[in-house]
DNA sequence: AAGACGTGGTG
DNA sequence: TCACCAAGTCT
């Protein structure tokens, strides 16, 4: 035990948030806990874990359930093919492992959703595996502890946290050490304005003796979000609405939504979202007027999405382009991606549905 | 190996 | 309004 390792330790037995996932025991909720926080903030995360776990309480449960049922909770967290993953995963564990989950992570790693994080987060807290895990918190961490002079999501950046970590993760508790480096990355040691006077490891920091930590991690500059335009089309009948589900494959899978062109810039939004309805549901539509708008991003794009009431003129909607359509009279029941909710919202405190 | 994949908080 | 980023994985 270094030093280091023992001051941090020191300090997340005395600091660390009361999480609902912190202290359990059981693998399968420590693995969907740590399924969740991909990529996604803690508070997010609470209120779904929990509206999960009450719905399958056991792993056997999840493998036993639809998948819409499951996308039904997964709703709004984003990221759905995790949903998807978690699902299937559940399954072959049963099926595999006799309903166990796995503790090398070498076997973890092999499950659907399951990468080197996950595989290590479940191996060092669900069973005491001393392997390091490494997410953005801990190459922060790591980037200012050493000064790393490399981008860590980079190879040679990558490289370098890992060889440190490695050398110095603590085998007597490597889960508390994970975790520890984790709630420092997430409480003490922030991207833009770290705080260092409240840090336990100051005195083996680098980037602090530096007196510029938030420089580290060093990243190379990101682009420029693409600019999108997404109409999507109001269409009524005998007081229901018409939905669509996406396909399974790709963003928002397995969602339902309004229906939906992409348009390129050069079109005309009215003829390019004839030909997009054309193409994707079989049917001619006469374009009304735009009734809502609003904004919103999904990684590496900016999108603008408007709808507009449009009339069908021939032909019955068929699922051409997407896995499913039907006519809803309670919309907001179905699992749907964000945006369109807040879409859904706006048309009803406009006109009623 | 660069890009796709969602959403919400923060400054 | 916008850029950045969060307990990443997959192709």
């Amino acid at each position: 035990m270094t030093p280091y390792s023992a001051a941090l330790l020191e300090w997340y037995r005395r600091e660390r948030r009361p999480l609902p996932w912190r202290g359990e025991t059981d693998p399968y909720r420590i693995w969907v806990s740590e399924v969740m926080l991909q990529q996604t903030q803690v508070e997010t995360v609470k209120p779904y874990y929990h509206r999960f776990l009450a719905r399958f309480p056991k792993l056997a449960d999840l493998a036993r359930a639809e998948l819409l049922d499951v996308l039904a909770i997964w709703q709004g967290l984003g990221y759905y093919r995790r949903a998807r993953c978690l699902h299937a995963a559940a399954q072959r564990v049963v099926a595999e492992h006799g309903g166990e989950l796995p503790r090398e992570p070498a076997v973890l790693r092999r499950l659907p959703g399951v990468g080197e994080y996950t595989a290590a987060a479940v191996a060092s807290l669900a069973y005491g595996v001393p392997v390091a895990v490494v997410d953005g918190n801990v190459e922060r961490v790591v980037s200012r502890w050493l000064a790393l002079p490399d981008d860590p999501s980079t190879g040679a950046g990558r490289r370098a946290v890992r060889a440190l970590l490695a050398e110095r993760l603590p085998a007597a508790a490597p889960g508390d050490f994970n975790q520890a480096m984790m709630e420092l990355g997430a409480m003490i040691c922030l991207p833009a304005s770290p705080r260092c006077e409240r840090c336990p490891v100051t005195a083996w920091c680098r980037a602090y003796a530096e007196g510029e930590p938030a420089r580290y991690p060093v990243r190379t500059a990101a682009k420029a979000p693409r600019r999108r335009l997404h109409i999507c089309a109001v269409i009524r009948r005998e007081g229901a609405l018409l939905l669509a589900q996406r396909p399974a494959e790709g963003r928002w899978g397995g969602l339902w939504e309004l229906p939906r062109v992409e348009l390129a810039p050069e079109y005309d939004p009215a003829e390019g979202l004839r030909a997009g309805l054309r193409a994707a549901l079989g049917i001619e539509v006469a374009v009304g007027a735009k009734l809502a708008g609003l904004r919103h991003a999904v990684s590496g794009e900016s999108i603008e999405l408007r709808a507009h009431v449009c009339d069908i003129v021939s032909g019955e909607p068929a699922a051409l382009g997407y896995a499913a359509v039907g006519w809803s009279a309670s919309p907001e029941e179905l699992p749907l991606p964000t945006p369109q909710r807040h879409m859904l919202a706006m048309l009803a405190i406009q006109g009623g549905s």
